[in-house]
DNA sequence: ATAGGGTTAG
């Protein structure tokens, strides 16, 4: 390039061609400013562009979202006698895309008067980027109507299409489509296979698919482990990151992004902050890893940390605010919350998952008077429909604070039908009120329901029980019978010296196991010292009153509780994530536990955070 | 004497 700008800088006179040699070489190395740059020189000495020289100028706008200068050079082209030439017009076709007006690409497709394939593609792909994808494939039949046929670009856009859809059925379909064509399968075909497939569970598919691609570049490992990551498989999510380093590849950030993703979903603080500190010395912390930071945090325990990055970003956008505010509510910070959102509403503009945390945040908080203002601001100001989650919230907050008739009245007034997480927040809160009479209402409707999560029915189970309703709890063990309802098995996973322990309930495998059973001896004999009484009505069977304490001793959070407690130093916190939520049994155990110990233990369930410390815990109780 | 459409993340 340096010969080549030398050269051209002492040539005495320059063609349309000559500049056309130099812009091009530019766009090819991906340098859109210098692109733009020599465009308007060649401009300014009034050399004539030609059909080549809008293209790769309006080439270079697009990839620099450039709206304004793109319309300039097509006011130029048009009046240079490009108006119908197919590559300038397939360029301004992209170039709306890039910026998000498929309407104004709309338009201007449909006055072309000629259209090839590059512009049908440009359309369908367009439309599936911004997640149109009714549109995208109504693009496509319209093609296929002229009588063109789609080469591998455009399944591309398709496939993109189906990821978005969650429809495999019609993945499976363009994926056969193209074997009996025999259409092209190269790196970008398969990545947005195995993405598709990935991204709709089917993490087989993607997985075989993966493994028979010819090549595989970091885009592709990284498709593949943020489906797992996603789908919850945080362990094969790592595996595949160690995986993908050992074939030479170094991780981009979308690649370590998932991997926070699963950092924060198995409580892997140590691993999530050795990303963070990768990812500011060999990368960049933009707005989207910077987010993936402060969830991963959050969600390992480290509020504050999480904070410290928050006030670090300059830019922020709505995912951000609400990645911040839902930290707090689940540390069962609402007042903090709520000061964040007021924040933010001047700066982005809040959406329904703004909502969603605000109102979690409140109602773990027991800010009952808060949560109804700003739900009622939520639909007349914002103008966003309460979804179910919404409703859900919102029940939860006043159920949870005693108020079950006004929780009723809502349910009645919701314009969608209530399901199960609406239902099970009224009836948690009738148990804790012992407000038998709406709790079995509440409870046959849940069971009507169907779940498939063994918890909600122990809950419906207890609810029938305290009322004496013994036919009805018969009705739910039927119920689950009928179902095949197995229990999600429940477990508990340390971090101990930088290492995941994970235990299950009942969990006799480990090989600390006999320690640990006898340091939960010890505990529990302190514990009923002092005046510790355990809750058997967590346990959903029918045995005797001293087989279910013994259940409760083994739920998986004790046994992860004790192994920290024997393998860390003395008063170091201690940080426990569980995939179900703690029993009320636990939650009590839990609290003289770190009496007892002296010990910060820091249980993170399956809705919120629990920090425990000096007999208590920070929610108060209020769970 | 060349030029336009494609893969992954919060």
């Amino acid at each position: 390039m340096c010969s080549a700008l030398q050269l051209f800088d002492e040539m005495p006179q320059r063609m349309t061609p000559t500049w056309n040699a130099m812009i091009i070489a530019y766009s090819r190395r991906h340098s859109p400013m210098k692109v733009l740059s020599l465009y308007r020189q060649m401009i300014i000495e009034g050399v004539r562009p030609d059909s080549s020289t809008f293209t790769v100028a309006l080439k270079a706008c697009a990839s620099l979202f450039d709206l304004e200068f793109g319309e300039e050079i097509r006011s130029l082209a048009v009046n240079c006698g490009y108006k119908d030439d197919v590559f300038v017009g397939s360029s301004l076709l992209n170039l709306y895309a890039k910026c998000g007006k498929m309407d104004e690409a709309m338009r201007v497709f449909d006055s072309m008067p000629k259209r090839d394939l590059v512009c049908w593609t440009t359309m369908i792909t367009g439309f599936s980027q911004c997640g149109r994808a009714a549109e995208a494939v109504g693009v496509y039949w319209r093609m296929k109507d002229e009588g063109l046929e789609g080469d591998s670009i455009v399944m591309v856009g398709l496939i993109q299409v189906c990821a978005i859809l969650g429809d495999v059925k019609m993945g499976l379909s363009i994926h056969g489509h193209m074997i009996r064509r025999d259409l092209r399968m190269d790196v970008f075909v398969e990545t947005s296979l195995v993405d598709m497939y990935a991204k709709n569970g089917l993490l087989e598919i993607a997985r075989h698919v993966f493994k028979k691609m010819s090549w595989r570049n970091v885009v592709s490992w990284s498709a593949l482990i943020s489906g797992y990551a996603q789908n919850g498989f945080a362990g094969d999510a790592l595996r595949l990151l160690v995986e993908m380093q050992d074939s030479g590849l170094e991780p981009d950030l979308v690649a370590l992004v998932s991997a926070l993703l699963a950092c924060s979903h198995i409580g892997f603080l140590k691993l999530g902050e050795s990303i963070h500190g990768f990812i500011m010395r060999r990368l960049e912390i933009n707005r989207i890893s910077a987010t993936a930071i402060i969830d991963m945090y959050s969600k390992c325990g480290n509020l504050s940390s999480a904070r410290a990055l928050f006030d670090r970003i300059t830019s922020r956008d709505t995912i951000s605010w609400n990645a911040m505010i839902a930290s707090y509510g689940i540390h069962g910070h609402g007042r903090e919350a709520l000061s964040l959102f007021i924040q933010m509403k001047s700066q982005s503009r809040p959406d329904d998952a703004t909502f969603a945390s605000l109102l979690s945040a409140l109602s773990h908080s027991g800010l009952v008077e808060e949560g109804r203002y700003w739900f009622d601001l939520m639909v007349k100001e914002f103008r966003i429909q309460p979804s179910e989650k919404h409703y859900a919230c919102m029940v939860d907050l006043l159920a949870r604070a005693g108020h079950i008739k006004e929780a009723q009245k809502l349910i009645e007034s919701m314009t969608i039908e209530p399901g199960i997480p609406v239902w099970v927040a009224l009836l948690s809160g009738c148990r804790n009120h012992r407000k038998l009479e709406i709790g079995e209402m509440a409870a046959k409707k849940v069971l009507e329901l169907k779940p498939d999560d063994a918890g909600i029915y122990t809950l419906v189970s207890n609810v029938f029980a305290a009322a004496r309703k013994w036919d009805e709890v018969a009705s739910v063990r039927k119920v689950m019978k009928e179902k095949g309802i197995k229990k999600v098995p429940g477990y508990s996973v340390a971090e101990v010296n930088g290492n995941l322990h994970a235990f299950l309930m009942e969990d006799k495998s480990h090989p600390q196991h006999e320690m640990i059973m006898a340091m939960l001896e010890r505990l529990n004999s302190k514990m009923r010292d002092m005046g510790y009484v355990p809750k058997t009505e967590f346990v959903l069977h029918d045995l005797e009153e001293e087989v279910k304490e013994q259940m409760l001793c083994n739920h998986s959070e004790r046994l992860a509780i004790a192994f920290a407690l024997l393998n860390t130093a003395p008063r170091t916190r201690i940080l426990i994530t569980k995939n179900l939520r703690v029993c009320g049994d636990c939650h009590t155990a839990t609290k003289f536990v770190s009496e007892i110990a002296d010990r910060e233990i820091v249980v993170r369930d399956v809705k919120r955070f629990h920090h425990f410390k000096d007999g208590a815990c920070s929610c108060g109780d209020y769970w």
